[in-house]
DNA sequence: CCCGAATGAGACATCAGTGTCTCATTCGGG
DNA sequence: CCCGAATGAGACACTGATGTCTCATTCGGG
């Protein structure tokens, strides 16, 4: 049978999203496998959320990858980036808010995803592209807020799945102010 | 004696803040009172969360009441209620993702002020002061999760406590894109 | 100072979730 | 088709948290 890892790592996440105290019985069901093939893949809760978390790890860091954060300029690298997240911009807000609110380390696998983040905010300083009164390390954050908001949001239907992208880009970049050349 | 009930709640807000899961002996302990007590005064930990949830609406009710946000330029109004959120900015962020992550019916006091935010902004598009490509209800959704965000950094060192109203609203406002005229 | 009210400490039963185990059943590659 | 591997169903013990209770102690107003 050979059961999908990932798949189930999906279920998961979906479910959790909802619902982050959901236990291992409510996971098992809502990957449609027994509670006992859970715990043979995944040795506990624990373990199951850490894999859950290196698999949003991996897919960020493919959305990063597939960005291209250094090319062409970085207005433009950022709305890629944004893109390229969208698919795992529930995962995303979910590990987000789990890392503020629930204590444990830290996966280190983060700390190198920001620093990524952080680099394209300080390039777009430095080529006068971003303002510099704001701090790398606030966008840093502040995309991340805004990637998970607009997830919940689309998740509720205050904001329609397919403007996700642009919402998150154009508040990030552009603010809610209007200006005169557009 | 008399325990003061609103300290117990600030108690209990600073460490769910940190610790989402945190059970009711940590909490009492936090307080500084014991477990019986604090069972005296909030029947179970659902009754403690709601009513966390009713002091966090009552501030940032009166937040919006001091921001006096129907007077003079919508801009001028959202730095107003942003600046009045700031002592409150650690709970709600707590109750917002919070709402997002557990289930459980939302507190309908939510509901009367989401719409006074959501009226601040379409006010703003009415006046020509913020752009009509951003939907009023994500424009709320964002300003909640860059306050959240914001609380976040500040508490994790990222952010300095008092650039934190200024980052969320500059942010939200202006966007990370340098103009000309600034 | 005194007495009632409030608190602290701890015992207790209960419950939900976890992790482990067994056994019957099902799947699928060879 | 057959056999080993994987799964599903359920029992079981264990843990941590909850909610209730009692009793001694402490507080503070009258």
């Amino acid at each position: 049978m050979s059961l999908d890892r990932e798949r189930v790592l999906r279920a998961a996440a979906a479910l959790l999203t909802r619902k982050a105290t959901a236990s291992m019985d409510e996971i098992a069901k809502a990957a449609g496998i027994s509670r006992a093939t859970l715990h043979r893949h995944f040795a506990g809760r624990d373990a199951l959320v850490r894999a859950l978390e290196q698999l949003g790890i991996e897919q960020f860091e493919r959305a990063l990858d597939e960005a291209r954060l250094d090319e062409g300029d970085a207005a433009q690298a950022v709305r890629r980036l944004i893109e390229r997240t969208e698919p795992v911009a529930g995962i995303l807000g979910f590990l987000y808010s789990e890392n503020q609110l629930f204590e444990g380390e830290i996966n280190e696998g983060w700390n190198r995803l920001d620093a990524r983040v952080h680099a394209l905010f300080v390039r777009g300083q430095e080529e006068g592209a971003f303002r510099i009164d704001l701090s790398p390390a606030w966008l840093t954050d502040a995309l991340y807020g805004l990637i998970a908001s607009g997830a919940w949001a689309v998740h509720d239907g205050r904001v329609a799945a397919k403007d996700l992208t642009r919402m998150v880009a154009e508040l990030l970049l552009g603010g809610a102010q209007r200006r005169m050349d557009r």
